[in-house]
DNA sequence: CTTTCTCTGACTAATTCTGACTATAATTAT
DNA sequence: ATAATTATAGTCAGAATTAGTCAGAGAAAG
């Protein structure tokens, strides 16, 4: 089931690589080259291989001196509940939810009462008043998730 | 902050400087031609790399005998910066200039680095991705201004 | 045969680098 | 003094250099 499309030879190799570095730098253009594909097939490799379900976190910067980066991090065991809360949320979240939410993670220990004040601060109705109820649900879900996601792994 | 661009080259080089003595003084054309740069390079670095965002306050003065200060700042000892920083935020905020701040929170122990990494994950372009960039960096400036006004009434 | 996965390329976005032009301060000449 | 010259630094727009997105074509799997 492996190594059949370029794809999977591209990921191969990216996880030999970071396999000796537990992080690598890469230039996207360099390693399209390097297995004769388009540029813009890294991006397709990185997205459906390296996500954070899979213990990857990715970063990239353009222009000049450009690079993407991958790092593999390591997983924490509750994470159960973290897919369980982000299933929940779906793609609208309430200041009223989304404190819920906060109050599960303190109590299960995932974050500090400091790190929750901060989140309350930033998923807060004022913050994110937008003039548009739906539009603001669906950016507070965006931001709870993206702590969620985050918290699935120690940095 | 990696080395593969000249102007990383020159940021690394002019805060090691700093590092000793905390506020340094050069000449724009000497570093440039030390570097074997455009002088205006000079004020790319400085602008991208030394704002107050990222904790630097910079002042110069032109003609014979001109210079370039750059001195670091701490807030605690100036806590009014963080009033500079919000006035600095206005209605709209980059991610770059988000992760400046943070960073500088973070320098400054005004934030723990676990802090830091949540409020980056609620910042994070794709968080706020709402397929508008001022909506998006007006909101990634309200919830900055909403830690920073959190971190002005804790402690 | 239908659905899902892979691959491609045109278009977009972000960052760095460069140089022509502008602004200001100190020094020198009149 | 005033004007001219010299010595700095600042601004800005555009070129160069990366990476990202997305829709559709093609291939593989069910």
């Amino acid at each position: 089931m492996q190594g059949k499309n370029i794809s999977d030879i591209i990921e191969k190799y990216l996880k030999e690589m970071i396999a000796e570095d537990e992080r690598v730098e890469i230039s996207r253009s360099d390693i399209a080259s390097h297995f004769d594909v388009v540029p813009s097939q890294i991006n397709y490799v990185i997205k459906t291989r390296f996500t954070i379900q899979n213990g990857y976190v990715v970063e990239s910067k353009r222009g000049g001196g450009g690079y993407i980066r991958i790092e593999k991090v390591k997983l924490l065991d509750n994470i159960d509940i973290l897919d369980t809360l982000i299933n929940a949320i779906g793609d609208g979240l309430t200041q009223r939810e989304g404190k819920a939410i906060i109050n599960t993670l303190v109590l299960n220990n995932l974050i500090t009462d400091n790190e929750a004040d901060l989140v309350l601060a930033s998923i807060n109705k004022q913050t994110l008043a937008v003039g548009n109820k739906l539009l603001e649900n669906e950016i507070r879900a965006n931001i709870m998730v993206a702590i969620l996601d985050h918290l699935r792994y120690k940095s």
